[in-house]
DNA sequence: ACGGTTAATACA
DNA sequence: TTGTATTAA
């Protein structure tokens, strides 16, 4: 993927943070007697004692690692600590660990570039930051080198066994005739370990980093040292760490690729790949990955730091092993169900919190033959354009699997003919939502839109409308549809394209957020309805619309008028501006700011009117209709458009939200947008700061020495 | 036929 | 552009 690119004649000071057995970590926060002892988050205990996700350290010592089931673990570990997954809605429920990545997100943003590459790692581009350090203030003027500076892994150091710990690390940092580089990576290892001493006191998470040129290099040294120490990579020590490197331990190479290269080509270390031309490489495996294999067997990267706080994309899936294994059109629809709803709370949210919006919806699937040798899988995954709201997700989504299911079932027909029993299962379903953008903070491109389309408008609409209505909105390969599929993309991307065009987006609005000085003030101002710019717009705008809760929207969408007007054209944008209008509205209910910003979090009522039991499979298992044989599949199809013709007609239920201070605790914070997390934790938790900050200097001795950690000790 | 779930990215 | 495949945590 990288274009090959000479390393820059000024160094960048890269570093990589991982957390360390990060949801075991976010588990003992919540649950401090666990601190210390060995401990496994599992998912789905019911089986074999569940499927182990994250391992602390404790219980890496006895052999325990993620491969395993809890059981085995037990077997390994009698003591270990099993704590499961939260589970909603039936599947595994990842929020509380986002959040808790945010959390640490939002404090490592403080310096410099930085990007979250997964839930636990950031990378960070800390070039400004040590290139001021080495200006104003550069490490060998320090008098003192705070002690979890100094507790860094320099490799190319001897670490001699008798020497006292720190003093060659010392040495090096401070050194007056070091290159530049390495003055820059010096104040790097600096600048991380501060940091990484902040998100200890403020999360109470450890974590490991690795300081070098690149990303590659700043990657592959934060693994060398784990848990709660850092390592630095100076380019000397670059080809001594790589050269008797296993490819498989570089990243991208884990995979089929490594394996090609080991067995194609002989290559086992970094060492051997150095040995190949960049043309032979690129001979085998094309002149992108060719150029890049060259240039990271010389520890070369021109990968860049992106400056992304927010993933890109929210999806949720499920599989359904073995028995499990969905047999009914109607537990299909039913887990649908379930899963586009918690993907569209998650998109709310994000609306909500970051004021993004998500434009596309991919369904995928996975289907099992149960009956032939070749048990073939493969069924196409769908998307089409994303309209909020839970039950129109829902409805899409179960056309979307119909449409795959469709041409699925088309693809098979040829070999098919023959075998008359021929069954299937779904083995997976998953929902996912893309292409978010950041929603304009004013309306005036949306108006400026509808002013300039005036004359040709209501044809579009039209346009729009009918396919709203009759469901086409499937990807040229989903055939008859074709064509209204390409008008919608061509009469309504431009309204939507319209509405993304506001300067401020995506990436630049979340630095944004950390340019000012205090994000909380700011996201409360964005949140103001004093505020004139977008507020008065929006109060105008939404007069007419009707101010339903989120999903309200669509009965207006819905509305079945087929000769369609501008009018109605118009009404759908005041529809989507009010579902953000009614967010805000929300939040001046409550009198302070921080009561008001709770609030605007909407615990989730328990719709107590939900019809799907979403505990366990089985329930969803009735035997209605069989997904089975091919011959009935036909059939299928007719109940899958009565299915959706029935959908259409579904009672829309406006979600409730329960809006309750009392219950607001702690472990709300978790919840927060990923920006002011910290801060109100300061605000709500000083008592706490305060002990934790006295404990030690060290990242190395916050948890070691004693059993417990700073948290139960006090209990 | 049970590491599961979630993301990002490159390529066709 | 969409869909698929790969990789990873």
């Amino acid at each position: 993927m990288p274009v090959a690119r000479p390393e820059p004649s000024d160094a960048r000071v890269i570093a990589l943070v991982d957390m360390d057995c990060f949801y075991v970590q976010v588990e003992q926060r919540r649950q401090p007697q666990l601190r210390g002892l060995p401990t496994a988050v599992v998912q789905y205990n019911s089986w074999k004692g569940g499927g182990l996700i994250a391992i602390s350290y404790e219980a890496r010592k006895y052999g325990v690692n993620r491969s395993m089931r809890g059981d085995e673990a037990k077997k390994l570990c009698p003591e270990i600590q099993l704590v499961q997954v939260p589970v909603a809605r039936g599947k595994a429920d990842l929020n509380l660990y986002r959040n808790a990545g945010s959390e640490v997100v939002s404090i490592l943003a403080r310096k410099g570039r930085c990007e979250r590459a997964s839930i636990d790692e950031v990378y960070l581009d800390l070039t400004d930051a040590a290139e001021a350090m080495l200006f104003e203030n550069p490490p060998e003027k320090l008098e003192a080198i705070d002690e979890e500076t100094l507790n860094s892994h320099i490799l190319g150091l001897d670490e001699e066994v008798g020497k006292q710990k720190g003093k060659l690390a010392r040495e090096w940092l401070c050194r007056s005739n070091a290159t530049q580089q390495d003055k820059l990576l010096a104040c790097g290892a600096i600048i991380v370990a501060e940091l990484r001493m902040q998100v200890l006191r403020e999360t109470e998470f450890t974590c490991s980093a690795g300081i070098a040129h690149n990303k590659l290099l700043a990657k592959l040294a934060s693994s060398m040292n784990k848990p709660a120490q850092q390592t630095v990579v100076p380019s000397s020590a670059v080809k001594g760490m790589l050269d008797p490197l296993p490819i498989k331990k570089m990243k991208q190479l884990g995979g089929k690729l490594g394996s090609s290269l080991q067995s194609d080509l002989g290559i086992s270390t970094v060492g051997d790949l150095l040995k190949f031309t960049e043309e032979k490489l690129q001979e085998h495996y094309g002149t992108n990955t060719g150029t890049w294999l060259w240039n990271i067997a010389r520890g070369i990267s021109g990968d860049e730091v992106e400056g992304r706080l927010l993933p890109k994309s929210h999806g949720c899936g499920k599989n359904f092993a073995g028995p499990q294994a969905l047999k009914t059109l109607a537990s299909v629809e039913s887990w649908l169900k379930d899963l586009c709803e918690e993907l569209s709370e998650r998109l709310q949210s994000d609306l909500d919190q970051n004021n993004r919006v998500a434009h596309s919806l991919t369904l995928h699937a996975a289907v099992y033959k149960t009956n032939d040798a070749d048990q073939l899988k493969k069924f196409p995954s769908k998307s089409c354009p994303l309209r909020y709201g839970a039950s129109k997700i829902q409805e899409d989504a179960l056309k979307l699997f119909n449409s795959g299911l469709r041409e699925f079932l088309d693809s098979q027909r040829a070999e098919i003919q023959g075998t008359s029993k021929t069954a299937w299962v779904v083995t997976h379903l998953s929902v996912s939502a893309s292409k978010i953008l950041a929603k304009p903070s004013g309306t005036h491109s949306i108006l400026r839109f509808f002013h300039s389309q005036d004359s040709s408008s209501s044809s579009k609409e039209q346009t729009y409308v009918g396919i709203d209505e009759n469901s086409i909105q499937f990807s040229p390969s989903g055939g008859e549809n074709q064509v209204a599929a390409d008008e919608v993309e061509a009469k309504k991307d431009p309204m939507i394209n319209r509405v993304d065009s506001n300067p401020i987006q995506g990436d630049q609005r979340e630095v944004s957020y950390h340019k000012g000085t205090n994000s909380i003030l700011r996201l409360f101002h964005n949140l103001d309805p004093s505020c004139p710019s977008q507020e008065q717009t929006y109060n105008e705008i939404s007069q007419n619309s009707i101010p339903s809760l989120p999903s309200g929207s669509e009965n207006r969408m819905a509305a079945d008028q087929v000769e369609a007007t501008k009018e109605t054209l118009i009404s759908h944008v005041k529809s989507y501006l009010a579902r953000g209008e009614m967010q805000k509205e929300t939040t001046h209910k409550g009198s302070g700011p921080i009561l008001r910003f709770f609030q605007a979090q909407r615990l989730p009522c328990t719709s107590s009117d939900n019809a799907v039991p979403s505990t366990s499979g089985a329930e969803h298992e009735q035997e209605l209709d069989r997904v089975g044989t091919y011959e009935e599949s036909r059939k299928e199809k007719v109940e899958i458009n009565d299915d959706l013709s029935s959908l259409h007609h579904e009672e829309h239920r406006p979600e409730r939200w329960r809006l309750n201070p009392e219950e607001i605790d702690t472990s709300v914070i978790d919840e927060l947008p990923p920006e002011i997390q910290h801060e109100i934790r300061g605000w709500l938790q000083p008592l706490k700061r305060a002990k934790t900050a006295t404990r030690g200097s060290s990242i190395a001795d916050y948890f070691s020495p004693a059993k417990k950690g700073p948290k139960s000790s006090n209990s």
